[in-house]
DNA sequence: GCATGATCATGC
DNA sequence: GCATGATCATGC
């Protein structure tokens, strides 16, 4: 199956422009018309697209409703059926955001349809009201910015969308655990996390929208079906970086195995090897220090040799990260675990919702690689633990941690000449035992900008020692 | 001995 | 030149 559909060729584009540029009523007979049509928007702002001011304010979803009704001069539907019809296809306006680095990811989530507990039960994947609205998509992508007008936002990409082969193994997978649960009369204890691709995701106007499920007396928490921001941020990077993904699963594998298992039996071999064992029967060679090892030794071990991680599909999918933990005899490990340095002019302004703190670890699953020293110092492997930050932990110490951060940031950061370096007053090791704030640069003289002007040594986000140790034990 | 400030090495 | 994984080193 060939899933990207992206029309490049653009030849049909004058004769068919007669057909397509019609009334109300025009029709689109062909998927590629369709996305001719759609591609005429690229570079319009919503305000230049939208024609029944529909964007007087702000509300959610209006996006689409803009599109399909200025745009492709459809009337707007919500049933059951894909957008259209005829051609089987459903239209979704996403916003898409600019990293720090360059790279493109998606803003947020993508929300399909409301799940009907009461009528979803008794179908099968294929006659799922999932699959009968989501078979085809046609993904139209805006540009987000921070503090921009919802009218001054672009269009800037749309293709149109079928699921490769693998990918839908995990879909439908995704969707017998969702049913499972709504036929063991589970629907209210559904969570997003255990989904790897497509997951449930409240949807209401507030929390208290409740819907019956069909196995319990309990009422469950309206949700919608959806594309984690994982995947969709894969077919985003697919669609701008030509480089195609590569898989360390085969089709059978997916088939019968969460990616955690086939993780856990692709590693469980070398447990117990010291690291230089492990690199001799892989092949691998250890230069002391260097840097690419594991990850070369990871790819090395999947199968996928040479494949730089970013580039393995599974990990892109389920937006999986890789890092190394070196336990010492005790089971602590020796150093604290960083991530990435602090824009302070970002944390200054930005809401919780919008925060690279939260918006990173509420997508980001962790495959943690750890070694440990016996007390000769030789270094074991001791096997893999794939993580993701409790939302408990999110919602109470990432929070806080943040919202200290950011309180003293805006208070302006006390900044102090000690004997050794200089001091601030950022959250420390003690702060909540979880998280803590730290240097991180080439020196001492790698500084940054603060938003009240002041320069400071460039700080980073880290993980205590100890909570690392904790969360290896399970106990976060 | 831990907390915290500093810095090195590598790869892009 | 910069980001990032890794680690050092001082002082309380």
């Amino acid at each position: 199956m060939q899933h990207w559909s992206v029309l490049e060729s653009m030849s049909h584009l004058k004769i068919m422009e007669g057909n397509v540029k019609g009334g109300i009523d025009m029709k689109y007979e062909t998927a590629e018309q369709l996305l001719i049509k759609a591609k005429e928007a690229h570079n319009k702002s919503f305000g230049e697209i939208d024609c029944n001011n529909r964007l007087r304010k702000s509300q959610k979803g209006v996006f689409g409703h803009v599109i399909e009704e200025s745009h492709f001069g459809y009337e707007i539907n919500s049933n059951s059926e894909p957008d259209f019809k005829d051609l089987g296809i459903e239209l979704k306006v996403t916003p898409i955001k600019q990293n720090r680095n360059g790279s493109y990811s998606a803003k947020e989530r993508l929300v399909l349809n409301i799940i009907n507990y009461m009528e979803e039960y008794d179908k099968t994947f294929e006659t799922s009201s999932f699959w009968k609205k989501n078979q085809k998509l046609l993904l139209m992508f805006y540009k987000w910015l921070p503090k921009v007008e919802p009218r001054e936002l672009k269009i800037v990409q749309s293709i149109l969308y079928e699921y490769p082969e693998e990918d839908l193994i995990i879909i439908k997978r995704d969707w017998e655990k969702l049913s499972r649960y709504i036929n063991e009369g589970k629907a209210h204890l559904l969570t997003e996390k255990e989904f790897e691709y497509l997951s449930p995701c409240t949807k209401g106007a507030n929390k208290n929208s409740m819907r019956e499920q069909p196995f319990n007396v309990l009422k469950a928490k309206q949700r919608a079906y959806s594309f984690k921001s994982s995947y969709l941020t894969s077919i985003i990077r697919e669609m701008v970086e030509s480089e195609p993904l590569t898989y360390f699963s085969t089709k059978q594998e997916l088939k019968q195995k969460t990616i955690e298992q086939l993780l856990e039996e692709k590693f469980e071999p070398y447990i117990g090897m010291t690291r230089d064992e492990m690199a001799a029967k892989l092949g691998v060679t250890i230069t002391p220090k260097h840097k690419s090892f594991i990850p070369s030794l990871i790819s090395t071990l999947l199968g996928v040799k040479g494949t730089k991680l970013d580039s393995i599909a599974e990990f892109e999918k389920a937006n999986i990260q890789f890092k190394t933990v070196r336990l010492q005899p005790n089971g602590k490990p020796k150093e604290s675990m960083s991530f990435v340095n602090i824009d302070f002019h970002e944390v200054a302004q930005e809401s919780w919702e919008d925060s690279f703190l939260y918006n990173y670890f509420s997508e980001t699953k962790f495959l943690f690689v750890v070694f440990q020293y016996d007390e000769q110092e030789n270094l074991y492997f001791k096997g893999i633990q794939l993580w993701q930050m409790l939302e408990q932990t999110i919602e109470t110490d990432l929070f806080a941690y943040w919202a200290e951060i950011r309180r003293v940031v805006n208070a302006g950061i006390k900044l102090e000449k000690k004997k050794r370096g200089i001091s601030n007053n950022l959250p420390g090791s003690k702060f909540n035992g979880k998280f803590h704030v730290r240097p991180k640069g080439k020196d001492s003289n790698d500084k940054v900008s603060l938003p009240d002007g002041q320069m400071i040594t460039k700080q980073c986000y880290w993980f205590n020692a100890d909570y690392v140790a904790n969360l290896l034990k399970g106990e976060e």
